[in-house]
DNA sequence: GTCTATACCTTGATAGAC
DNA sequence: GTCTATCAAGGTATAGAC
């Protein structure tokens, strides 16, 4: 019986997976990976053409994971609390995986397409898009999902670089969210009763 | 006369941060360094221990760079005209210079420290947390200093990896970046009119 | 003191044998 | 489908020529 083969491209991908989110981006070589497998470097090509298709993988596999986990903390919340919750869930993504987290925001010239516009990628916006509606009132309120967007990215890049030292910004992150969060409300509070 | 060697520290910095603005971190290497300058590899080795130091000077470089154009382009503003001018020349060099900006931020784990937390990055943060303190009346308004600047980060971030898209999202950002100085200015009007 | 020559090891990747 | 070579390019270290 030699159909099944050593390889299938989900036990290489699960593999890579714990090498990347253990070590880094630098600790997922073929060799390695290959050697984690008992295979050797060779063989992984038949699977993927390229270290970059992998990692094309991997990318995919993040925004799925952090799309859930988004999703499941605005379960059961009204607008205002699940975007809180939206917020924790995900600094607490980027956080605990960080390799992972950075993965869906590879400037655009280092090879890879830039993560979030993988069809997961684009899910997750939708999702940040729908909640941001239920508070504002508008469903394609893109301005105000932007703004909240690019602040929890910069919290979330700023903490990984270990800008805001150990006692941590939390005062000043609440502060910065909670600014945006006002504005969409009183956004949506014009549109029920325009003066 | 011996004397004048081929190489100075500075003529080694100068070509590596033409190579690396060029074409990236990876355009960066010691053979086609050491090529640009006439010279062998291991002569770099010399005026620097490694490429990771040759790097690190050039992360001062960028944060002495970036806090030159903030400071020039918040001179003769009103507070908040000079942070709307910070906000657009940040953006502008991030966008004009990924690479180096990209250094100033790069996570805690890959080695060199955070970039900012150099002498330069320092004072990078001074000034904006002076900017900061003109708007809002608060000298040490570390609050609002970190949540602009995350803002402004998350920007420069999602931008460099081509989320906006074409289009731009220029109204979510504007949209963003005045949902933060208002709240720092209200703040301001709060201290000098407690009800 | 300054640079060259050289070598070592690790990468990603490919071609062809089995 | 996997292995065995083998390649080019990278960072780094050292020994020795000038």
């Amino acid at each position: 019986m030699p159909y099944p083969s050593k390889l299938t491209p989900d036990a290489i991908e699960a593999a890579a997976w714990y090498l990347f989110n253990t070590g880094g981006p630098d600790a997922l070589s073929m060799r390695p990976l290959a050697d984690a497998l008992g295979v050797r470097p060779g063989s992984l090509y038949r699977y993927f053409d390229s270290r970059d298709t992998l990692l094309a993988a991997l990318t995919e596999r993040a925004a799925r994971d952090l799309q859930r986990e988004i999703q499941f903390a605005a379960e059961n919340h009204l607008p205002r609390n699940a975007l809180q919750a939206v917020a924790g869930a995900y600094l607490h993504y980027a956080r605990t995986q960080p390799h992972a987290y950075a993965l869906l925001l590879v400037p655009a010239d280092e090879g890879s397409s830039p993560g979030l516009k993988t069809s997961a990628g684009k899910e997750l916006w939708n999702t940040l898009l729908r909640l941001v509606g239920d508070l504002s009132g508008n469903p394609d309120d893109t301005d105000h999902a932007v703004a909240l967007w690019t602040f929890l990215h910069g919290a979330a890049s700023l903490e990984r670089a270990g800008v805001y030292g150990p006692s941590g910004p939390r005062s000043g992150l609440e502060l910065g969210l909670a600014a945006i969060l006002d504005h969409a409300q009183e956004a949506g509070s014009a549109r029920n009763a325009p003066s």
